[in-house]
DNA sequence: GTGAAGGGCCAC
DNA sequence: AAACGTGGCCCTTCAC
């Protein structure tokens, strides 16, 4: 395929060609650099195109540095990337979108993401990938060659091939988007995929923000919990080789605590009755009969904790920043869900000798806000049960009510283990929890626990009917949406018992989880327009759970800004059950 | 030496 | 046997 293209590497051009293509509705935008991290590389080429023909803007003509961002110049390219009127068509956009920022010192705005189309397609397609090679054979029916995407972009003179590769990758962006959105407006994801593309530079932002770690609380924790390892390292080697023959011998057997086969073993010769998994769960009702047990549970929190938890962190702080910049995938699971990476800043453990690590710089604070029982709210408000709603309608402690209204009582009557209890079931329904599962994590024996779920379906009955329907349909047509829209593909063997019993739970929670995702994208967005131009910035999402960093003196006004965000969002989605956010201004992540 | 799988466990 | 949804990280084991 003739590729056409234009090199642009004087301000004159550039101006030129800004203004030729202030006039199209779609631009097909690439860029290439010399890295993967915008804090580590250079941005060579940014790519624009109309396609039919492209504009190949050599990024090094035009000076170096931080002063990309202000060279007059590239006003032009800055104001095209930065206006709203045309749509930027990209794949993977976030990652363009994080070195424009960086880089040239512009937001890009009004964004078509072809890689997170090509994702909300085929969600929970397994097989497919969609990578844009990907996506062009299977939605063009072409082949993309990609050799030159790994070539080095930090050559003096870059070679006819990159350029012509370059080019291409930028033309093909139009027509890969006609053909994906055929597929969005036939399969109803246009309300999806918008909230999707609006949460793309927020993100970005995100990223390249980063969040600050104090590294050196985070060491006095690690040296607490290290020193707490070795302890029980020491304590537990020799419970356990006391049951091993050989010790005698060569003196103590170093057995491997953090093998399973070897501790099993090693338990197993003690006459601890361990059978297959040796999970702490599992483990627990063994504790109190022998001390190797609880040893062995304590060993673990605390090797976990050092593990997972301890110096590794510490090297993903990027020296340009002093800051953490993790990965989020905007669709990290098939629900809507963001999932986190290097390192995984949604798996922080709770207790607050971790969180308060995380901390505002000096003269910062954090502003962190999170929907209380989101999910639960949105289970009440998809199945209109009017009990639920009721229940959190009146205001008070919603665990407290339902355990008002499955043991008939009065609200101001119910026990603490009374709410403790209706609490696990509310959460257990969430996720299609059943009657076995149900009986062991209450200690109530099978019939109990299945009379319980008896009595908290028939004080919900409307819930019930839309669990039972959610579970039916999903045996015909293999999928679940949630209020956007989103959807979830299912495959599974009619015929084994335990994959139709997966699916249906699936179909019970996906519509929940997703949903809750589909309002925090949104809130994201409203958030991101709201605190432009201040001192706020986003810089962790856990979830249910937004953290804002913002100057000290700013820190009311912010707060404000992100509740409003979330209860608008919330609001947008659920029209009968009111939306709650709980709110905390602190210098660390804890309350 | 490297990568995948399995077990276990952290978050919501 | 498992029968509670979604992720990622760490460690061991095992195959190549």
């Amino acid at each position: 395929m003739e590729v056409y293209f234009q090199l642009i590497g004087d301000p004159a051009s550039l101006k030129s060609a800004c203004s030729e293509l202030e006039r199209e509705e779609f631009i097909g935008f690439d860029v290439e650099t010399t890295d993967l991290d915008p804090y580590k590389g250079e941005l060579r080429l940014v790519q624009l195109s109309n396609g039919r023909e492209t504009k190949v803007v050599d990024i090094r003509a035009f000076g170096s540095g931080d002063e990309l961002k202000t060279a007059p110049a590239l006003k032009p390219l800055r104001d095209l990337l930065s206006s709203k009127k045309q749509t930027k068509i990209a794949h993977n956009a976030k990652f363009d979108t994080k070195w424009t920022r960086h880089h040239l010192g512009c937001d890009l705005e009004n964004i078509y993401d072809t890689y997170l189309a090509s994702v909300l397609i085929g969600s929970a397609d397994g097989e497919r990938r969609h990578g844009l090679a990907d996506v062009v054979q299977f939605f063009l029916g072409r082949t993309l060659d990609k050799t030159e995407q790994v070539s080095d972009w930090g050559a003096a003179e870059l070679s006819a091939s990159q350029i012509e590769y370059a080019a291409k990758d930028a033309v093909i962006m139009l027509e890969v988007r006609d053909r994906l959105h055929e597929r969005i407006i036939a399969d109803g994801l246009t309300q999806v995929l918008e909230i999707e593309n609006q949460c793309i530079l927020p993100i970005a932002q995100m990223e390249l923000n980063g969040i600050y770690l104090d590294e050196q609380r985070w060491r006095e924790q690690l040296a607490v919990v290290s020193k707490k390892q070795a302890v029980a390292a020491e304590e537990l080697q020799g419970m356990l080789s006391a049951g091993v023959a050989q010790a005698s011998l060569f003196g103590r057997p170093e057995i491997n605590l953090d093998s399973i086969d070897q501790v099993t073993n090693a338990l197993q010769n003690l006459g601890v009755p361990v059978e297959g998994t040796t999970r702490a769960g599992a483990l627990l009702p063994l504790a109190d009969k022998y001390p190797v047990v609880a040893k062995l549970l304590e060993y673990r929190q605390v090797a976990k904790a050092s593990q997972s938890f301890g110096e590794n962190i510490l090297s993903f702080i990027e020296p340009a920043t002093g800051r953490i910049h993790a990965d989020f995938r905007q669709i990290g699971a098939p629900t809507g869900r963001f999932s986190c990476s290097n390192p995984n800043l949604q798996q922080i453990p709770h207790e607050t000798e971790y969180r308060r690590c995380f901390t505002a710089p000096k003269g910062r604070k954090l502003v962190i806000a999170d929907y209380s029982q989101i999910e639960l709210r949105i289970l009440a408000d998809i199945s209109k049960d009017k009990a639920f709603i009721d229940a959190f309608q009146s205001g008070a402690d919603f665990h407290a009510a339902t355990a008002a209204q499955i043991f008939g009582i009065a609200a101001d009557a119910v026990t603490p283990d009374q709410r403790s209890f209706a609490k696990r079931l509310n959460f257990g329904v969430v996720y299609g929890i059943g009657v076995q599962r149900f009986a062991k994590m209450t200690g109530l024996s099978e019939s109990q626990a299945e009379d319980t779920l008896r009595r908290y379906f028939a004080t919900y009955p409307r819930m019930d009917d839309w669990l039972r329907t959610q579970a039916k349909s999903v045996l015909s047509d293999r999928t679940a949406r949630t209020l956007s829209g989103r959807i979830a593909r299912m495959r599974f063997n009619e015929n084994d018992r335990s994959e139709v019993g997966a699916a249906q739970r699936y179909a019970k929670n996906m519509p929940i989880q997703g949903t809750s995702a589909d309002i925090l994208k949104r809130a994201l967005r409203l958030l991101h327009d709201d605190i432009r131009g201040t001192s706020a910035k986003l810089v962790n999402i856990v979830h249910d759970e937004i953290l804002v960093e913002t100057d000290a003196a700013d820190a009311e006004e912010t707060a404000r800004k992100l509740e409003n965000a979330m209860l608008s969002a919330g609001r947008e989605f659920l029209k009968d059950v009111p939306v709650k956010v709980d709110l905390t201004v602190s210098d660390e992540w804890s309350k």
